[in-house]
DNA sequence: GGGTCTGTTGAAATCGATTTCTTTCAAGAC
DNA sequence: GTCTTGAAAGAAATCGATTTCAACAGACCC
C-alpha cells in the first residue's frame, strides 16, 4: 500500500505538497504534474480512514432503512444514491429490520465512523431517537417517517392527499360500498392514509343523505404485512352487505387482500381494489389493480439533497418537505361490472 | 465528543490502560473497573476511524451487488447480515447497477476504507477485477458469480441442477413441448441453466424418439429482463407449434413471459410456466406458478461465513460452495387441461 | 541479600493523511 | 539598495486510538 509518503519521497517533495497537489493548493504546475505522474506510476489512492481522522469528518453518509426487502425502500435507496453519486460521496446502506434497537446500533456505528451526515427512515416514531446525532452536530435527514420531537430536516409523503384521491377514484368508478383497510392503529402513516379515506367517504356519504355510520364498519386495521391484509380482507367479506371495493394502505397487505378476494371469487375489477403503494409485479397480472404511486425515489433524492446542502454548511431553518403521491390508473375498465 | 484521553485524565491513568480496558489487557481489576465506570460516565465510545487507522483494519465488511432492486440480492444482503451480526462485523451494502466502473469505484473504496473483506455478486463474469483486493490481501468472497480467473472464495448456485429440475418438473406433469427462456448468451448463468434444460429435454426427446432439432427451436435468448421476457415469449407463441410450457430462467423474465401469455389467453396452468428464481407477488396470484426456489439467503449467510474465517486469519486452500436450488410446487393443477 | 520472573503501568511511537507554522525566495515599491 | 508583500514549500503538529517498550514493584528462589 503505498502512502502519501512514499509519493513525497519518490518525487522529491515534502508530503504536504502532495497533498496540496491533490486537495487544491497552491503548487507550482512543473512540481504538480510531476507529483501526479509520480502517484499515478505507484498507483497512490488516499487513505480515507487516515484522511477522515484528520479532518473529523468522512466523506459517506448513511441511510438507515427499516426493511431492505420492500421495494419502496429499495426504490428511496437507488434515488439517494443517484444523488450522492454527484458529489463524490457514497452511500452505505443499513437495514435496521425495524427493529429499534439494531437502529440504535446503526446510528451510534454512523457517530463513531464519523459519517458525513445520515438519512433515516426510522423504525419507529416513538422509540427512534436522533438527538445523540444532532447533539453532536451531524447532520441528520429524516424520511418518510418523522420520529416525535426531532429536530431534523424531513422529507415526507403527502398520505392524507393520497388517502383522498384513492378513495375519490374508486367513487369516481362507480364503485359504492368503498371500504379501507389502514395500518396499526397510532401509526402516523396509516392514520393518516385513514383520514384521506375518511374525508372523501364522509362527504360522499353526506351527499347521498346516508348514515355516517357505515364509516366505520367498512374500517380495519390491521399490521401493514401480507397476513394482517388477507385477515382485515377476510374479515371485510363476512359482513351482511361486504364492500364492493377496497383502499388497502400498503403494498403488502394489498397482496394479502388479493390473496382473500381470490378465495373468494371476486377478483378486480368486480370488487375494486386500490394499493397504497406500488405492487411491483403482481400490477403486471392484475391489470385492473389501480395505485397510488409513492414518490419513494424523489423521496430519496430530494432527501440526499437537503443533506448534502448541511453537510456544506447551508445554514438556513428546518425544513420538511411534503411530496405529493399521484394516481398510476393501469387501466380503465370502467368500474364494477353492471350486472 | 469524549476521547480515550478524556477518560484517562478523569479516571487517573493512562490512556493506554483506558484502551487496554476495553480490547482485554491485563489491568487491575479495581482500576478496570474505575475506567469502566467514568467511561460509561462520560459516554464514551471509541473513535472507529482512530482504531481502523491504527489497527489497518476497520470492523466493516463490504457487500456489493449488481441491483439493489432484485429481491433475489435484498435477500443475500439479509444472510450476510444476520451471519455478519454474530461476530460484531457490520455490512455496508453498495449497489453497483450492474456497471462495472461503479463497481470499481466501490472495490476501490472498500481498500481506501479498509474494510475487514468484501462479499462481491459481481457486476460482470468477464470484466469485474478482483485482484486489486486480493494483491492487498483483502479478504474477497465471490457469491452468485464468479469473476474469470479471480483466485477467491466462491459460494454459487447450481444452475445446472436446477435447470435440470425445472424441466423434469414440467415435463412430469405431462407438458410436451417445453421451451427455454434464458439469459444472455456467455452468460454464465444463463448457459448453466439452458444446459440443464438442454440435458433433460434430449434424453426426453430420445426416449420419445423424436427429432433433436425441435430443441433448438424452442430455445432463446434474452436479456434477463422483463421486457426481454416478454419479447422471447411473444416470439415463441408465433411458431407454427407453439410451446405448451416455457422454462424462464430467471424472476424478471418470467413477468415478462406471463405479460405476453395473458395478452395471449393461454395463462398457466394452459401454458406451463416454470420460473428460475422466486417471482414473489405474482405467485400469490398465479397459483400454479412452480418456482425453482434459489437458495439467496443461504447463499449470504454461506459467503458472510467463508468471510469471517478468512478474516479470522483461517489458512486453508481456496474453496468454492455450490449450493443446491430446490422446487417449490405452488400448487398441483396436474398439468395442461386434457381438452 | 542478590537475582530472576511476572504482572502492571505509563510514556512514547505509530498508523497516514491534513493543516498550521515557518522559512525561503523573488518580485515590486520607494 | 532596502523594505514590503506574497507565493511556494517543507517541518512539524494534529486527529484518537493501539501497541511497543521500558520501568517498576512484588513474589519467589538460591
Amino acid at each position: 500500500m503505498t502512502t502519501i509518503n512514499d509519493v513525497a519521497r519518490a518525487a522529491g517533495v515534502s508530503a504536504a505538497t502532495v497533498s496540496r497537489v491533490f486537495n487544491g493548493g497552491r503548487v507550482t504546475a512543473e512540481r504538480a504534474e510531476r507529483v501526479r505522474r509520480t502517484a499515478a506510476e505507484l498507483g497512490f489512492s488516499p487513505n480515507r480512514v487516515a484522511r477522515s481522522l484528520r479532518k473529523q469528518r468522512s466523506s459517506v453518509i448513511g441511510l438507515i432503512i427499516p426493511d431492505i426487502e420492500n421495494p419502496f425502500f429499495t426504490s428511496l435507496a437507488r434515488g439517494v444514491e443517484d444523488a450522492a453519486q454527484q458529489t463524490n460521496l457514497s452511500v452505505v446502506l443499513c437495514n435496521s429490520d425495524e427493529d429499534v434497537e439494531k437502529e440504535r446500533r446503526y446510528l451510534e456505528i454512523a457517530l463513531a465512523e464519523q459519517m458525513a451526515g445520515v438519512i433515516v427512515a426510522a423504525a419507529s416514531r416513538n422509540r427512534t431517537d436522533l438527538s445523540p446525532l444532532a447533539a453532536r452536530g451531524m447532520p441528520v435527514v429524516a424520511v418518510d417517517r418523522r420520529p416525535r420531537g426531532a429536530s431534523v430536516d424531513a422529507v415526507m409523503v403527502d398520505n392524507q392527499h393520497g388517502g383522498e384521491e384513492a378513495t375519490a377514484h374508486l367513487l369516481s368508478e362507480g364503485y359504492e360500498r368503498v371500504a379501507c383497510i389502514t395500518g396499526p392503529e397510532g401509526a402516523s402513516t396509516s392514520e393518516e392514509r385513514l383520514a384521506g379515506f375518511r374525508t372523501v367517504m364522509s362527504d360522499h356519504l353526506r351527499e347521498r343523505g346516508e348514515d355516517q355510520a357505515r364509516l366505520r364498519e367498512y374500517i380495519r386495521y390491521a399490521d401493514f404485512r401480507v397476513e394482517g391484509g388477507r385477515a382485515a380482507m377476510e374479515d371485510l367479506l363476512r359482513l351482511p352487505e361486504p364492500p364492493d371495493a377496497v383502499f388497502v394502505a400498503n403494498n403488502l397487505m394489498t397482496v394479502g387482500a388479493l390473496e382473500a378476494l381470490r378465495e373468494a371469487g371476486t377478483l378486480p375489477p368486480e370488487t375494486g381494489v386500490l394499493s397504497f403503494g406500488d405492487v411491483p409485479w403482481a400490477s403486471l397480472v392484475h391489470p385492473s389493480l389501480t395505485t397510488v404511486q409513492l414518490p419513494s425515489y424523489d423521496l430519496g433524492w430530494t432527501a440526499a439533497g437537503l443533506l448534502q446542502d448541511r453537510i456544506g454548511g447551508v445554514d438556513r431553518p428546518l425544513q420538511t418537505l411534503v411530496l405529493r403521491t399521484s394516481l398510476q390508473v393501469r387501466a380503465s375498465t370502467g368500474g364494477p361490472s353492471a350486472d
